[in-house]
RNA sequence: GGCGCUUUGGCCGAGCGGUAAGGCACGGGACUGCAAAUCCCUGAAGGGCGGUUCGACUCCGCCAGGCGCCUCCA
């Protein structure tokens, strides 16, 4: 398959085989806060690359991490008097509870900052032997004019960089304003540090990723990945940073950013402007539905997350769940057909093709659609329903990750008993009443379909 | 100011150097007590101006609009 490495600004083939492991690096969320939909965008492209991976016959070996040691987590933990680790430790449940709502797999391991400290001195150490980093009072900078190719991942040359306004506190002991700290020195405020042979402190942010990748990954990655935000500096100061330390390039195969997550104009979030945060997804938001909308733009692109669009998706969604429900009333009898066979097998081929050429998903769920309107419910047999239900459990629940189950939670037999109820009445003539009884389903979930063989029902 | 992306039907959203997937919504028909759902059918599209080409939505240039990033950020 092929996939765009932003560094190269191509599409590079993930030179693999079958049963080959593909190893790689997303980077993670700092947990001082409720995750969010921009995460959930990130992880749902990762979660899709990872169980297409694994449907090709590849092992995804996939790394994460948690910065559980950072200035925001610091500052926070001070406001709320508590333990920046705990601090940490109850968003990164929140992130796994999140997660789990939605259905993505978790990946092979997690690396937090604070467990790998022996290994960040250690190449602090090594960086600082190897002159690509200095020691001063309030930390150690790494050299950003020793690393000659830095700034072609992000596009940037020297002189952008040095035009550029830091937004950081300025050190007056960097020898260059692109150096960047690769260990703080601790301050007096500061409520976690750790011994070093520079005095206390704690590790600035970039060579966390560095580390825990090279020690629980490959070197050198067969991707790295993570959101477009990312990509300067955080990912231009990981990648000096580990070609430095490793002494050979590259440290990322492939660097692969998900595009960012807009929120339309529809106000969606009052009081704290467009932050859709864990707790309000768990609460308002259908993971299948999610899942659909964040994946049916291409991943590098900018999805804009509106009422409009997740209607539109929710329909959508719904249809493909009934779709699946009709497939198990169908009693028709008859042998696998030449053309439904034919059908599934080339929808089945597109679905793959798509996927391998950089992951596209909205020509893959195109594929999916065309199973839906060229074998048409009532066109099928029985044995041919159950090959449909097959690709659908590959294409949708597989790959996309989508569970299918109806939403509704009204007992079966209470279902039957109104729709027994409703038919009598329908055959007394009594049709307002039984149209309150189809109303009164339909509010939960209960889709009625009228046909010559009967009521059947659905839920959705 | 710098780097980059983007502009497709009412909306969302793909592929493709030879006149454009799919979805949502809409319309028509069948069915129905009426509906709903379903099934069948249908209409409708590549910002503007140039260039390359036998031919461009697809390549190149310019202009206009939109967006992202520029050391907090997935």
């Amino acid at each position: 398959m092929r996939l765009y490495d932003t560094e190269s600004r191509r599409l590079i083939e993930l030179d693999k085989k079958p049963g080959d492991s593909v190893v790689g690096y997303v980077c993670g969320i700092t947990p001082y806060d409720e995750p969010h939909l921009g995460h959930v965008r990130t992880a749902l492209v990762f979660d899709l690359f990872q169980r297409f991976l694994q449907s090709m016959g590849y092992k995804p070996v996939f790394i994460s991490n948690f910065t559980d040691v950072d200035d925001k987590i610091i500052e926070r933990s001070k406001a709320l008097s508590v333990h920046p680790l705990a601090l940490a430790e109850t968003y990164e449940r929140a992130y796994y509870r999140l997660m789990d709502y939605l259905n993505v797999k978790p990946l092979y391991i997690y690396g937090r900052v604070s467990q790998v400290m022996p290994d960040i001195i250690d190449a602090v150490e090594k960086l600082i032997q190897r002159d690509y980093a200095y020691v001063t009072p309030d930390g150690v900078y790494f050299s950003v004019g020793k690393f000659p190719d830095y700034g072609i991942l992000s596009g940037r040359n020297a002189e952008d960089i040095s035009q550029m306004e830091a937004r950081i506190e300025p050190s007056p002991y960097k020898q260059d304003s692109r150096d960047f700290a690769i260990w703080k020195a601790r301050k007096p405020s500061d409520n976690i540090w750790w011994d070093s042979p520079w005095g206390d402190g704690r590790p600035g942010w970039h060579i966390e990723c560095s580390v825990i990748s090279i020690k629980f990954g490959t070197y050198p990655l067969d991707f790295h990945g993570g959101g477009a935000d990312l990509i300067f500096p955080h990912h231009e100061n990981e990648r000096a940073q580990s070609e430095a330390l490793m002494g050979e390039k590259p440290f990322a195969k492939i660097w692969m950013h998900t595009g960012m997550l807009r929120i339309g104009q529809e106000e969606m979030h009052k009081s704290l402007g467009n932050f859709i945060g864990a707790q309000e997804i768990m609460e308002q938001y259908d993971p299948d539905v999610l899942r659909y909308l964040l994946l049916s733009t291409y991943y590098r692109d900018a999805v804009t997350f509106s009422a409009e669009s997740y209607a539109q998706a929710d329909a959508t969604v719904k249809n493909i769940r009934a779709y699946k429900e009709r497939l198990n009333w169908i009693t028709t009898e008859g042998e696998i057909r030449d053309f439904v066979v034919n059908v599934l097998e080339e929808v089945k081929k597109d679905f793959t093709s798509y996927l391998e050429e950089d992951l596209n998903t909205a020509g893959a769920l195109s594929c999916v659609h065309r199973v839906m309107s060229q074998l048409s419910t009532d066109q099928v047999n029985r044995k041919e329903a159950s090959l449909i239900r097959d690709f659908l459990a590959f294409s949708m629940e597989d790959i996309f990750g989508l569970r299918l189950l109806p939403e509704s939670q009204f007992d079966d037999s209470l279902v039957q008993d109104l729709v027994d109820l409703r038919n009598e009445l329908r055959k007394e003539k009594k049709f307002l009443e039984a149209d309150s009884v189809r109303n009164l389903l339909s509010k939960h979930g209960i889709t009625i379909e009228d046909t010559k063989n009967g009521t059947r029902w659905i839920k959705e």
